[in-house]
DNA sequence: GTCTATATACAGATAGAC
DNA sequence: GTCTATCTGTATATAGAC
């Protein structure tokens, strides 16, 4: 690679690593071209030169993090077959992953969903969002259907409001204004999606 | 009341029911002040006789489906003792309340949820306004723990993640790209919510 | 490739006539 | 109170020198 080309590759990687530093500040939808070229210490108009718009730095940061996603899950589940999500100790370790994933790619996972968010609920890019991102907790569900186990509803729709809730917390849930850990979001979450809230005792006593 | 008054009031009128009308279509953050005012058949200036912002109108609108929410709220159960979540019947028809209510004023509750992202994730906007909605839920939950009831975690984060995931699928499910009917939707959150992916049975068979 | 300087575009808000 | 016309601020994107 010619020196011309790692200097590039130099300023593409500082302009993605001040976007992060910015989303995580001032969110995706507040920051401006220029607080990102500013914050890497690079000219206004250097930032062209990568990307053809905000839009499509944002696309970059998600390939990143997909990149990151799947290797977290491979290493989760190599190779086996599918998970029981009606198993603790599997959807625990399942939400988990899910969890660790959102948390350290927050600032992308919170521009990704402002993003959406802002295209307005007629685009249906908060929808398909939803769907391509539980696709794995889709398959599973299909999965425990053909064991016969009967389901919530249908499992589009149940996937869609798992991922919901994690990435809608993942988003809210900030420090500072709230002080939930990691550990008790996913041990309420593992609790209330596995049993509800009957609990795991099954039907109550009437 | 004057005729000058009464007019002001009809435009007042104009512009809110315009610009429910505006925020369903493009969503609140695509909407551009000019939009309401064309869709309302009045001058841009007119605007600003009655609200400061477009910040502000959505305020006004909130109060509006507020006060329907506690008149719906208040016919499901009138002045009775707190619902019991985990009766199937009372945990449906609580959710059936809510999500009829955010379905009838989709716009405002779209435009609301739009605005608390497009405040940014530092901004706490969004986990403020999801903890406001569920209070009542929380209620619930906080009397069945007093009932000796093991909850699945902390009242206020159940309730959280039980008003997120109906606000979000409120949100984001619309005809035309998906086909979930509204009881389609209920049942399932209903079964989710109460006896999680392991259904009704409990504890599942080793 | 990176920089400075500038052009383009548009939303928000106001001024003043009616 | 409502209108037309306009001003202001600001973000995006480009042009051209280095």
């Amino acid at each position: 690679m010619g020196v011309r080309k790692v200097k590039a590759a130099e300023t593409e990687a500082a302009l993605k690593a001040a976007a992060i530093r910015v989303f995580a500040e001032r969110g995706y939808l507040n920051t401006k071209i220029t607080d990102i070229t500013a914050a890497a210490g690079r000219a206004t108009g250097s930032f062209y030169q990568h990307f053809a718009s905000k839009e499509e730095l944002l696309q970059a940061l998600r390939a990143d993090m997909r990149e990151q996603a799947s290797e977290a899950f491979a290493d989760e589940a190599p190779g086996g077959p599918p998970h029981d999500l009606t198993d603790p100790g599997q959807l625990r370790a399942h939400l988990a992953v899910a969890w660790a994933v959102m948390r350290s790619n927050r600032a992308t996972q919170g521009a990704l969903f402002e993003s959406a968010v802002a295209a307005g609920p007629a685009s249906g890019e908060l929808w398909e969002q939803l769907v391509t991102d539980t696709a794995m907790y889709r398959e599973h569900l299909e999965y425990l259907g053909e064991q016969q186990h009967t389901l919530p509803g249908d499992p589009v729709l149940i996937a869609a409001a798992m991922g919901g809730i994690m990435s809608m917390l993942a988003y809210a849930l900030r420090p500072g204004y709230s002080d939930f850990s990691d550990d008790e979001v996913i041990d309420a979450m593992t609790a209330l999606l596995l049993h509800g809230l009957a609990g795991p005792g099954g039907v109550l006593p009437g």
